[in-house]
DNA sequence: CTATTTGTTATCGT
DNA sequence: TACGATAACAAATA
């Protein structure tokens, strides 16, 4: 499920797994990922230059090229001999892999002077971080919407990064309804959303880049104050949490305390 | 078989 | 025309 603090937190073990390497080769026996290949082959034996962040995608620069990997609903950049679409094998003998058990995912390779048109074609919104965002900000960005506010934080032309997770968890802690009108937010509602959605992303940014845990999933615990948590108590108020679908998404919130 | 999960894009309707 | 809501898509799990 990576949104914006997962996809950030890969590229934190990327540049970890590759500062000071050589990319040697690169493979990959799954016609459907690489949806675009316009490389001239420069980052193989290149250093690996920058690895940044850009809405959900992530960008590995080598030689004159840059890899571009958005991973959907299940993709993650795993280290070591493990199964995956694809494979980058380094000059320190490690390999990084594209694993993706439902293969949504998708790779573009592209000369690095091509990405920002690539980028501009998406018509990908403003981040929310890192630098801090205000109340005036997110009215900027959402406020003349009609639609409910939820769906709307999921525009990615709007604001870039946040998911379908994010967008429950920032309304709750906000005690903003994701059922109200975007339109219909007052100053101080805006600023505790902006509030909310800093703290959320930055509190996520540094669980997924931390070295040991992985953060979401995968056994562990539900780490979510409200997200799938329906019939659960609210950690303020006890309200049983409630699930709503709004434009074909699952919303989970405190009817009582917002 | 159905419902659900994801982000993005295509399409329908107002 | 613009915008909002919805469907489709990929694949797997409960």
């Amino acid at each position: 499920m990576p949104e914006l603090p997962e996809v950030e937190g890969a590229g934190a073990h990327l540049r970890r797994w590759t500062a000071g390497r050589r990319i040697v080769s690169f493979h990959t026996d799954d016609p459907k990922l690489l949806v675009l290949d316009r490389g001239d082959g420069s980052s193989i034996g290149a250093p690996v230059g920058r690895v940044w962040r850009r809405a959900k995608y992530l960008i590995l620069e080598a030689g004159d090229e840059a890899w571009v990997l958005h991973f959907r609903m299940t993709g993650e950049l795993l280290r070591g001999q493990v199964p995956g679409r694809a494979r980058w094998r380094l000059d320190d003998g490690t390999s990084l892999v594209f694993a993706d058990a439902r293969r949504l995912g998708e790779l573009w390779r592209m000369p690095v002077r091509e990405v920002p048109a690539f980028f501009d074609a998406k018509k990908l919104g403003p981040e929310p971080w890192p630098e801090p965002r205000d109340g005036a900000w997110w009215a900027g960005c959402l406020g003349d919407a009609r639609g409910p506010l939820k769906p709307v934080m999921l525009d990615q032309g709007r604001v870039a990064g946040i998911g379908n997770i994010a967008a429950s968890e920032i309304c709750w802690r906000a005690r903003l309804s994701p059922l109200r009108p975007a339109n219909g937010l007052s100053a101080q509602e805006w600023t505790r959303l902006a509030d909310a959605a800093f703290a959320f992303l930055d509190e996520a940014v540094a669980a997924c880049s931390a070295e040991e845990i992985t953060y979401i999933n995968q056994g562990g615990a539900n780490p979510f104050d409200v997200y799938q948590r329906d019939g659960e108590p609210c950690r303020r108020c006890g309200e049983a949490i409630v699930r709503v679908v709004q434009a074909g998404r699952s919303t989970y919130f405190c009817g009582r305390c917002l």
